[in-house]
DNA sequence: TATTTATTGATAATGATTCCTATTAACAAT
DNA sequence: ATTGTTAATAGGAATCATTATCAATAAATA
């Protein structure tokens, strides 16, 4: 997704567009970090020194209702993608490094369970733990 | 798993073998609950009033790591359960309730990412989240 | 340009988890 | 069975991510 149309559909729904607003959504649309809030917070503060951590959780908190960012936790943190697609995180153990991994296979399986269970399925949250390709040399 | 084997395996590895300790295990063997720290706290207090929140926490501590007891986190708060073996956690997005659905596709996917990747795979955890069957009439 | 009110920033409050440490008790050795 | 060693416990303090509060600010509209 653009940042034009994100900010669009934000407007068309009554949300005002603010500097900080877009700083925090321009960051999550170009980054493959997979950041913390914290994170969020000192990237975006670099080029827009107004920003406080309370509207960082609370713009997250925005995009998050929207559908416009996936959240997962993390160690007790959550981290978050502009990646909302299903797909399947890699975490890494040891430096908690985040990459996501497209699987066709997952959409069979919410289909199945969605059939299979009496849950009503509204989303899958698909993790896989190890050690990235930088970490595991050491673990081996 | 029993929780005679599982006594034993941890008396062999030098870890003392307490009522507290015991009771706790008890509890995760018997339930399907899928508790919190908190709630293992309250249930393990009914008949061992001398079991402190540290002591739970500790316990399930030891548990994760001889891979004893699965942890999830859902909103903030870890959840155990002793179901070790590769499956899905439905999670209710209004009461919280857990409930696990095996899927033999899981082993499959499993292998296939540990392939693609350039990640060493040592676990994965699996997660849908919507509405129980007792929620989802609110919901729909 | 003025008005309305959503948003922001700073700080306090919350709550799950971890840390700390004197006391207790499991268990091995006697 | 008794004792000694030391892991485990209790309970309170500390930590830290997140949420709540609210006066000041600034988008959006007229």
């Amino acid at each position: 997704m653009q940042l034009e149309q994100i900010v669009m559909s934000l407007r068309d729904e009554g949300h005002r567009i603010t500097p900080q607003r877009i700083a925090i959504m321009d960051y999550l649309l170009h980054t493959k970090d997979h950041p913390s809030a914290d994170q969020v917070h000192s990237v975006v503060r670099k080029r827009y020194p107004m920003t406080s951590l309370s509207t960082v959780y609370k713009t997250l908190d925005l995009l998050r209702e929207k559908k416009l960012v996936n959240e997962i936790e993390v160690w007790g943190e959550a981290r978050f993608d502009a990646q909302v697609d299903e797909h399947i995180n890699l975490v890494c153990l040891n430096c908690g490094n985040i990459e996501d991994i497209d699987e066709k296979a997952l959409k069979n399986i919410q289909a199945k369970i969605a059939k299979k269970s009496d849950y009503l399925i509204i989303k899958g949250s698909f993790e896989m733990h190890g050690y990235c390709s930088k970490c595991k040399t050491e673990f081996q």
